[in-house]
DNA sequence: TCTCCATGGTTAGCTGCCTAACTATCAGCC
DNA sequence: GGCTGATAGTTAGGCAGCTAACCATGGAGA
């Protein structure tokens, strides 16, 4: 995610002399804010990195994922609407088109027409699909595991505790636009 | 940052059913891996918000914040060239070239030749762009203060703490491609 | 049965990101 | 001065996100 911050966190000092100009700054709180999006940002390269070996986006990959997880659910070659992929994935059908069809045309999914609902079409996982997802879950969670496993296990509990709090005043500040997503488009 | 992740975290125990077919996978490190992705994202989400009903990315808005912070740190209206902005944002050059082409048709900022080095532009902040930040900047920070005050001040110092750590252990994962970026386009 | 509204998937256009390529300019070296 | 390599900004094309609009289908109510 590319411009969400700068490239290097201001200093505390420059957020002091900020504040002096907007006093709504309140520095301690805008650095742990940057950081926290700092962190997040250098996590989500990582984890790309390793999908971009594989020439897949994480967008495309969780889509996937969301097949997957279907299936496993099921014990069932289950196939999901791209309107049902759109909603897992917060994101609009419109994108969601533009994704399946990529994913379609690499032959990682494939795509039909829905037998009760005419209006609707079935997005499912082709054996390639699944067979991408084998050879790349290993070193994604690997990555998972390696970036996490800095802190220990009490601190990765703090930490969920930590951005749970957050996550609730997100909730209040931004309702989730997820809801309104899958119907967009 | 849609598609960073599902849009419903998958439950512990779902994790721990996983973790059978992938054995990398470390149910703990997975599920703080995610609460840190979702957690900034909707901190972005609450951040966007507010530029949104000002017609601004935060992409723009970051073009706009580094030319107002060079400004203020030499009390003079200096300008960057797109390659410098693209640096500081951690964008290729070529994607600044739109951003400074939307920035420039909306009145925000001016584009010049450089009058020593013909290859370059440089581009200012207008008044308006000015205007606009200092329209913006209040409640942005306030959002800013209100999502982070949910923790208290030792809450984020140990937030801040624990971040850190994890980004020099993604900085070993994945070396900060943003070093490259502004060479790049 | 007919009408209206909702739903689904896609298209078009825009923005923002990337890479690769291009032209113009600059700097250093011979 | 000429040549070479580096740098700057832009363009083209692709992907991914959005909104709005469109057409086809489905469901509910009169």
């Amino acid at each position: 995610m590319p411009m969400l911050m700068l490239k290097n966190l201001p200093r505390y000092e420059c957020l002091l002399e900020a504040s002096k100009e907007f006093p709504d700054l309140d520095p301690s709180a805008c650095e742990a804010f940057l950081h926290l999006l700092h962190a997040g940002d250098e996590c989500f390269r990582a984890i790309e990195l390793n999908l971009g070996r594989h020439n897949i986006s994480q967008g495309r990959f969780g889509v996937l994922m969301c097949l997957m997880s279907q299936c496993r659910s099921d014990g069932v070659d289950a196939a999901l609407s791209p309107a049902e992929l759109a909603d897992r994935a917060g994101v609009t059908r419109a994108t969601m088109t533009g994704l399946v069809d990529t994913l379609e045309r690499d032959g990682l999914v494939t795509r039909a027409p829905d037998q009760e609902d005419r209006r609707m079409m079935v997005v499912s996982l082709t054996a390639k699909g699944r067979q991408l997802l084998h050879e790349i879950l290993p070193e994604h969670f690997q990555r998972m595991a390696i970036l996490m496993h800095t802190l220990s296990e009490p601190e990765r509990k703090t930490l969920v505790r930590l951005l749970h709090k957050i996550k609730e005043q997100a909730a209040k500040l931004a309702p989730p636009a997820a809801a309104h997503l899958a119907s967009t488009g």
